[in-house]
DNA sequence: AATGAAAATATGGTCTC
DNA sequence: GAGACCATATTTTCATT
């Protein structure tokens, strides 16, 4: 259930290079593959390791400018929430969205290809999501850090 | 130096599932394990893939909670930027970090236990860091989605 | 771009501590 | 229960066409 020194290793290690082979993480773990193997096994059905992805540079794929959207909507009832909770998760251009306490409702975080683009994003995708009563865009000049390793 | 729809096609399957094998992948993009093989070794080296990487369950390594942190420094000289900069780099709870338009300077991501270890990161790292002028944390209750994979 | 051969890697069994 | 060693299957990688 719970992790010792070499499981916490091995998420270290296999969340900057989640392709590395077994037998190379074998060795940063100072385990034999067959034991190493069966604790990756093991950290993957345990449901430690969610997913291996690959990291697209966003700049290269003309998703350079990153916006961060604070929403907020006309009501707290379940049914105005669900909505609006179903109709964001379709939007391919909002990466997360989170539930606030305080100020705003929802924080989203959009990327965009630059201020026309997310114009175009806001027209299409952002006006139409249901019960907003209110949205404020902050743009990002410049991101400073960006990791998905989690502190293990 | 541009991407045709087999190049897409191929980000959007790595993105998704970053550790599958050269063969299934090839069978996606109907091309030979071959010629799928050069293609991602180009993306590779071109710099549109920029990594493989695992993702860890927060709440499994004791992370469950998100908090967005927006920070107003007291000046908008280069050094001050600059020695800000460096030394957010180097707390490991924040993960992510935005230089911003408007309102605030910057935009923390930090990942936390709960509101107590939120607490001791404020006092050990946040609370440390130079030229800060005004600090305002707004935690996340939920998040309701969260990708690393980019609109192609 | 396809094919086939060689090398590297992953995977699963079995034994031992 | 966990690790090491070994055998086999799969995959990668590269040369050739």
């Amino acid at each position: 259930m719970s992790l010792d020194s070499i499981d916490k290793r091995i998420l270290e290690v296999l969340q900057n290079k989640g392709r590395m082979s077994n037998a190379e993480l074998s060795d940063m773990a100072n385990l034999s593959a067959s034991a190493c193997h069966r604790r990756v096994q093991r950290l993957e059905k345990d449901g430690y390791i969610r997913d291996y992805v690959a990291l697209v540079d966003p700049r290269k794929v003309g998703r350079p400018t990153t916006v961060f959207v604070e929403i907020t909507l006309s009501g707290q009832a379940d049914e105005v929430l669900d909505a609006f909770e179903q109709a964001v998760a379709r939007v391919p251009d909002v990466l997360e969205c989170h539930l606030m306490a305080g100020t705003a409702d929802y924080l989203l975080k959009v990327v965009a290809g630059d201020t026309d683009d997310f114009a175009r994003i806001h027209r299409r995708y952002l006006a139409t999501l249901p019960g907003v009563a209110q949205m404020q865009s902050s743009f990002a000049l410049r991101t400073v850090r960006q990791t998905t390793a989690m502190p293990i």
